[in-house]
DNA sequence: GCGGCCATGTCCGAAAACCGCGAGACATCC
DNA sequence: GGATGTCTCGCGGTTTTCGGACATGGCCGC
């Protein structure tokens, strides 16, 4: 997985290696004039990465995020991080949450912009008939979390 | 006159007090994200100010100047500089200078989106009959600006 | 002379398209 | 009757596209 994170230690962006191109059109838009410099990820927010797949699926509640984008947005990545793990969402609750319940499909395209994969559970966000409809990285991977979270 | 110069000293901004809104437009596109703290400018640059206004007009000419913009506009900008004090071109003229000769109206909007009036000499371009045909800060400094460079 | 047309780079506002949706209307099949 | 599936349409924020406007000047036809 590709991870950044900045001068003080927030992450910036999560994403599946072969997502790259996703992941730096993103930063560009949410960061415009920001550089990489590769190197070695801050020690805590490593271990927490890997105590979740290791199964401790509530270790990366902690993590500090920072992100841009546009208020709606960041009120829905926001409410993102509350759902807890091996619970999901509809995209209508998540709308509602937001505080535009009519702003569905809305909801769905800020999800999709959502530049911090995994830590912000965009995965667990599913249509209200139960369908898992999307996901950035593929839908293999979508239902793979679910079920990892479920499994605890 | 406001003045905004960087950490290094290099003259970003520079626009007659009562346009102030639009300086900081110029400034808020060119350097997105730079916040200005109120001081006391570099007294190299004051002094030289100082004696282009007493009358030695060539006082500006050493002075280091930075600006963001386009790759055109940053040739026009250049291209401003190198006209001599006293002096004036008309906008095909600066067109010209800039390598493209039929990009002439481009090369006034560019002149007139400059963000370092006076020190970059926009006001020494007029048009091709003669008259003075536009300024930012107003006609009549453009005018006034001229008479002054004139009189040496 | 005079009026009209066109070239050129950039910005800005308006409009349209885009969607990781969901509710309701029907059709279908037991 | 009820479960299930497909279709249509409206929703709302964001992104993209498009059409003007502009600190002009040369050329062309009248």
């Amino acid at each position: 997985m590709l991870l950044v994170t900045d001068g003080e230690g927030a992450v910036r962006a999560l994403d599946f290696a072969d997502y790259e191109t996703r992941m730096t059109r993103l930063l560009g838009r949410h960061a415009p004039g920001a550089t990489l410099v590769e190197g070695r990820a801050p020690e805590t927010v490593r271990r927490a990465v890997e105590a979740y797949f290791g199964g401790d699926v509530l270790a990366l509640d902690g993590i500090a995020v920072r992100t841009g984008g546009t208020d709606f947005q960041r009120a829905v990545w926001q409410a993102l991080r509350a759902i807890p793990a091996g619970e999901t969402r509809t995209y209508g609750q998540l709308a509602a949450a937001t505080g535009s319940p009519r702003a569905v499909r809305a909801a769905g395209l800020a999800n999709g912009q959502n530049p911090v994969a995994v830590i912000v559970p965009c995965h667990r966000v599913i249509g209200a008939n139960g369908t898992l409809t999307g996901y950035a990285g593929g839908l293999e991977r979508k239902r793979w979390l679910l079920d990892h979270e479920r499994r605890v």
